[in-house]
DNA sequence: TTCAATTAGCACCAAATTGATACGGTTTTT
DNA sequence: AAAAACCGTATCAATTTGGTGCTAATTGAA
């Protein structure tokens, strides 16, 4: 489906918190504040340092901080530590041509979506989410910890 | 995940070969034409038509049309017609008011970036696609009925 | 008028993905 | 040493997706 996934949900949350209050912050802070799950969250902060956009330090009073100035991290970097990279449709990728695109009869123009998508993210940089966000959340959360409550269909 | 799922895929596939070919064309026929799975091209179709995207005629001879000019159509319609109302995260509804919105940081902002993608979909209108579509398949297509071959991770 | 083609509307199932958890290991501070 | 914290990986349940099947209603044609 066209939707972010829970994880993009939180990290956003996640890059949220450690832009708005840049002192290094733990995994089990982070949960605790936002009544997130907490191996979640560490999973989360964990991709995030993998794909470059955090810097963590181990140890006691170790955690985690932005890696580089907001304005610099895409939504489309933060979409493709969090789930690999975006493909609007399979055949999207070099390494796997679909061997069906000289028959298919919207390889090039669904090739074209999926570009405007990507460029769309890619210019979107994350100080834009960020720096509209309510710097912090005073109140912690009530009993249930999901930012997207409500299901849709 | 951020990608479109095969019935959209599918179904603007289906869209293209029925601009192209503007005659009455049955679910039968097209899923052979494109060697896609039959019931899921009925199923595609019978959406399709339910949000008047298409129109239907039933019995002998029956089959499916173009309800309008492709250029009155979106990708933001057919996105509509085959999985719900577009939503880039749950709290986007009204219905569905996230009871913390007040309270999640990144609400507001990633309503404004489900506000943009809805407005690109909604001007993608699909002569677009179908335009740039390659008017028909000669071949039939090999063995495999997958346009979206090579799957991505 | 009967028959075959075709859409309509379900209900269903299996596989893939997602959301969430657990655990043992390593690093660093105190 | 001990505690705090990250790291890697493995696992599991719930949801979603992709795909199927069946029965009824409708229509054109033999």
């Amino acid at each position: 489906m066209l939707k972010f996934s829970k994880k993009i949900d939180y990290g956003l949350i996640l890059l949220s918190k450690l832009h708005h209050e840049p002192v290094s912050a733990s995994a089990r802070e982070i949960a605790a504040r936002y009544r997130l799950p907490a191996p979640m969250v560490a999973n989360i902060l964990k991709q995030l340092t993998g794909a470059g956009i955090l810097v963590s330090t181990r140890g006691a009073q170790g955690g985690y901080e932005l890696a580089h100035d907001p304005a610099d991290i895409s939504l489309a970097d933060v979409v493709r530590a969090l789930e690999g990279e975006f493909s609007l449709v399979d055949c999207t990728t070099a390494e796997n041509t679909c061997q069906y695109s000289e028959l298919c009869p919207t390889h090039d123009p669904i090739q074209a979506v999926h570009r405007k998508f990507l460029d769309f993210m890619s210019e979107y940089k994350i100080d834009e989410i960020l720096g509209a966000a309510k710097p912090f959340n005073t109140h912690p959360a009530p009993s249930l910890g999901n930012p997207s409550i409500g299901k849709t269909q």
